[in-house]
DNA sequence: TCCGTAACTATGCAAGCGTATAATTAAAAA
DNA sequence: TTTTTAATTATACGCTTGCATAGTTACGGA
């Protein structure tokens, strides 16, 4: 029985740096914490298991990698939405807590993972740094959404005041985000998202509406 | 040397449950879920190891209970602010807000605990469970509050605009208090809970002044 | 005062963990 | 082709974990 196949197959760093990310958050979203072992992981990636302390210098170091991966990745999907060219601050706002608050956004595995990670935060100074990062990076999305909501209805407002709204939104929005991917169950379809809107919409002054994009 | 004192002393059943439960979330909170090991718990409760086994069925028996717990324990501290008898229920409200949104709810040590716990609460459904039940208990009674202080507005709603609201105003405290808790230096002292008073009075319509309690 | 018993401790075990290291091997360079 | 080297696997080590079990001891009832 000559083999011709190889036993494995040589890669660019980055793609097994990738993979073994996804497979990481792949594993704690559907098992959490504890089901993320090197070996689970590295099995999951298709691997042996001396892969991760090749690429990574240790397994915290992977589970930062996935930390950051994964929270840019929510993010971008809140931040961009299928919004026409050209559309008003309001329905461009509208879209963005829409977008947060249904799926994939909001998900059992999306907010187990954070939770996950939220424990390392408090820890390891590098995972506060990336939670910080994103934080702030959401929120200041958020608050240049509501200036531009607010300006395009000709209310105004101080900087610190600004400040407050956003704050508030962005916390309207992580609640239910949470809650929703905590307890899918309780909330009807497409209730999230409605409530979303009022709440946010109570909050700043401006009253927002489905953009019917979903 | 005539040892006179005892090398243990019996307790009742469930003072020494007590004790372990309370050794589980001081060091969930300290040191996160890694930190919670049979060892280091009976360390902390001054008890041998045995005493888990002993008095749960296992070490998940025992994080449940500590679970169950420290949601009870937060609902309660947030439930029953020091608040004068017939007081109004505006004023009732904006005291429930407040305690939610200050020392010792948000607290960077409560959030962990409850981050930690919420991996389990996908995996266990007994955990799920305490969740379902701590989390309506809460809601419902902020959705008392609410419909008290609406009436006292003679401003009248649905049932289902009620309990819309009552997410809403859910989910803000529930985001301001997770935020404060993950970000603690990311806000000022008492910017948490005028963030608080001021959207929920927004999204309910009536306009919550500080209560002066803290 | 002396049992009886249930509360409690001490000790050990098997399994799983992250990590270290040496042996392989695919694939580019010569 | 042969050589080189870096990507990859294979294997093992030391440590910690939750749990089991046998032995010990405080303490109320006879």
């Amino acid at each position: 029985m000559t083999q011709n196949h190889p036993k494995f197959r040589r890669e660019p760093a980055e793609h097994r740096r990738d993979a073994l990310v996804l497979a990481t958050l792949a594993l704690i979203a559907e098992q959490g914490v504890r089901g993320a072992t090197v070996r689970a992981i590295a099995d999951r990636a298709n691997v042996s298991q001396g892969m991760i302390r090749y690429h990574f210098s240790s397994k915290e170091d992977l589970i930062s990698a996935a930390y950051a991966h994964h929270m840019s990745h929510m993010t971008n999907l809140t931040a961009a939405p299928n919004v026409p060219d050209g559309a008003s601050a309001k329905v461009r706002l509208a879209a963005f807590v829409e977008a947060g608050l249904t799926s994939p956004v909001v998900d059992p595995g999306s907010v187990s993972l954070w939770a996950s990670f939220l424990n390392k935060v408090r820890e390891d100074a590098r995972m506060r740094q990336i939670h910080e990062q994103t934080y702030h990076d959401f929120r200041d999305r958020l608050e240049a959404l509501i200036a531009d909501a607010l300006n395009e209805a000709k209310i105004t407002t101080t900087p610190p005041q600004l400040r407050h709204l956003a704050i508030a939104c962005n916390a309207v929005i992580d609640g239910l985000w949470m809650e929703g991917g905590a307890l899918p169950s309780a909330f009807q379809p497409g209730e999230l998202p409605e409530i979303g809107l009022q709440s946010v919409g109570a909050i700043i002054g401006v009253e927002l509406q489905d953009t019917g994009s979903q």
